[in-house]
DNA sequence: GATCAAAATCGTAGCGCTATGATTGGCCAT
DNA sequence: ATGGCCAATCATAGCGCTACGATTTTGATC
């Protein structure tokens, strides 16, 4: 019982509901959905309504890759970040999520473990996606992920740090300054024997940039100031061990400054165990701002940077964008930070 | 000085460089270089050769969205999570970011906020681009959502909670046999007067099963059990109130958990504030091992979550059904928890 | 009722890639 | 030689959508 075997080219996928779909409901065609997805108010009442009841019938879910495609370009941002589990960059992430949002754009996370290769991996993964814009942390990138990006035409937005050459726009604030305004806190609190205590500054750049301004800033105001720091990523235990090793150093020493919060909290740990009366003995200056500074014992004097700004910022230069609102590139946007005066110093 | 206007459909895009270009560099067919891409071992390895130096040379970067159309199957995987500066959702999102690197997926992040809705919307956009895989957190979710996710064909991962109806896989822990655990640690310790300090436990669910976990095993274990709560997101501010407030109402309480470790840590600093012996005269025990609970003073007594074990297994789960491995579907992965015994109880 | 610009809608040609099925060439057994 | 088989390669037909340009409808004005 044979029979002539016919071969209709084998269907791939169906996506259960297209937009063919949902415009044969509707009664219109579908480039009118499209348009009226698009741009609503370019689609008469009577159409928009039978459009989108017939969406809501559907349970119609458009397909963004087809639309992209088409439209050379996605509803995708890239961020790029150390990592997610800073709490710095947790708040840029989210506050530029919630940004977007409203924009219906989607935020495509990479973390490069402060790896250079590690970005550059992931700015060609990004790149694959034709994402609105591409962000990145810092100043500093590998030759390759500058020619990577060097024509593409969408923003590239490099945050939490400024002072350097700048590949497009830059978001953020000047580490140095960090340093130097804490250095002059506590010069001015009368204190001249300062110590700066750091972790991981062999990777974290913009931490090391903190520290090179303390002490510069220190050394111009008079005050001695050395450094003692640990590989390792910053965190309350190292901040203690920091902090006994610095006493152990530089017994007279009489003002802390530290890489950041992290770092102060294990500082004022280790100043509760060992008895040294904080601010009267030692006074600590931390960086951050984290959710436990204001609380801690004392109250921690702290800088706040503004991570969720500059998340807002950024989110709303790729709006600008978006609505080719603004052509200017090569934008810089300082943020700034401030002192929060609190009880350890 | 007129002519008559030709009017050849304006093209749209040009992506630079395509895999045709590739192709005719290589001097191959396009399939050919697709297939290379996909499956480097189906192609000769002159072939090989001569399409990844024509690949290196043109800086050819492949268009995903493309890919993923024609594949109708995208190299993203979406994680929705109440949010990324919550530290056990930065953990396993990072977890996961690592773990899905290697299969060259990425990550589509969403902040639901605590805010149903919102996720459901979330889930909405996160279906338009065809992920591999989705990934939730919890296992609560309207409707909506639920009809979203009952159809696709993709994993559909719940994560951080476990013990109620799941759509697809889950992977986590039992909240309740945390809090149970506290409690029967607290009693073991000999305390009979015991209090749960909560923060935003009516959008918490899973603070709340802790805490209900908590009440149930101690009031069963015969020690009497309150709870003092804030509605704030957790902190250490909020944590050293609700230790006041627990003082104030329950003053012969000699037992304390905490909701999570930003709320032991503020209890711990009240209690230094008040000159309240910890654990001589008051255990205290926090929820999440975070990078200050070991060093605190005294070192807090914690049951440590795996967070990151929760974004390695959904990894797992997800990298297993790309390379069709695992049909099996309903997963249920206990990922349990560990109680860290240290100086605070 | 005729005219015309503006508003609304539509038809079509791809966007760049992958999956399918077909074809080619090389090698071995007959 | 001849055929058969496998590995390597290729040609083709879309995936679902958007942008463009064209067409139709509307409604205000003469």
């Amino acid at each position: 019982m044979e029979r002539i075997v016919r071969k209709p080219r084998n269907r791939r996928k169906m996506q259960s509901v297209t937009m063919t779909d949902v415009a044969e409901l509707a009664n219109v065609s579908p480039s009118t959905v499209s348009l009226f997805l698009r741009k609503p108010d370019a689609v008469s009442p009577s159409a928009s309504q039978a459009i989108s009841r017939a969406i809501d019938k559907l349970n119609y879910v458009p397909n963004l890759m087809a639309g992209g495609l088409a439209a050379a370009s996605s509803r995708a941002v890239s961020i790029i970040v150390p990592s997610v589990r800073n709490a710095f960059f947790a708040e840029t992430v989210s506050a530029m999520q919630a940004a977007l949002k409203k924009q219906r754009l989607q935020l495509i996370l990479g973390h490069t473990e402060y790896d250079e290769l590690e970005e550059e991996e992931l700015v060609r993964m990004a790149l694959s996606w034709a994402p609105a814009a591409i962000v990145l942390t810092g100043l500093s990138h590998s030759a390759s992920t500058r020619r990577l990006l060097a024509n593409v035409t969408i923003p590239v937005i490099e945050i939490w740090e400024l002072g350097g050459p700048q590949i497009d726009s830059a978001i953020g604030f000047h580490h140095d300054q960090v340093g130097i305004a804490a250095a002059a806190h506590l010069i001015q609190q009368g204190r001249r024997n300062l110590v700066f205590l750091g972790a991981r500054m062999h990777q974290d750049r913009r931490a090391k940039q903190r520290c090179d301004g303390f002490l510069q800033a220190a050394r111009t105001g008079g005050a001695a100031a050395q450094v003692v720091e640990h590989p390792d990523t910053a965190s309350a235990e190292i901040g203690a061990m920091l902090l006994s090793e610095a006493l152990r150093l530089y017994p007279n020493a009489d003002g802390i400054a530290c890489s950041n919060d992290h770092i102060a909290l294990g500082a004022l740990f280790a100043c509760n165990r060992l008895g040294v009366a904080v601010p009267e003995r030692l006074a600590v200056v931390g960086f951050g701002d984290l959710s436990f500074s204001a609380a801690c014992n004392p109250p921690l004097t702290t800088i706040r940077p503004s991570g969720d700004l500059i998340g807002r910022e950024a989110a709303r230069l790729i709006e600008d964008h978006l609505n080719g609102e603004k052509p200017e590139r090569q934008l810089t946007i300082d943020t700034r930070f401030t002192l929060q005066h609190r009880r350890s110093s």
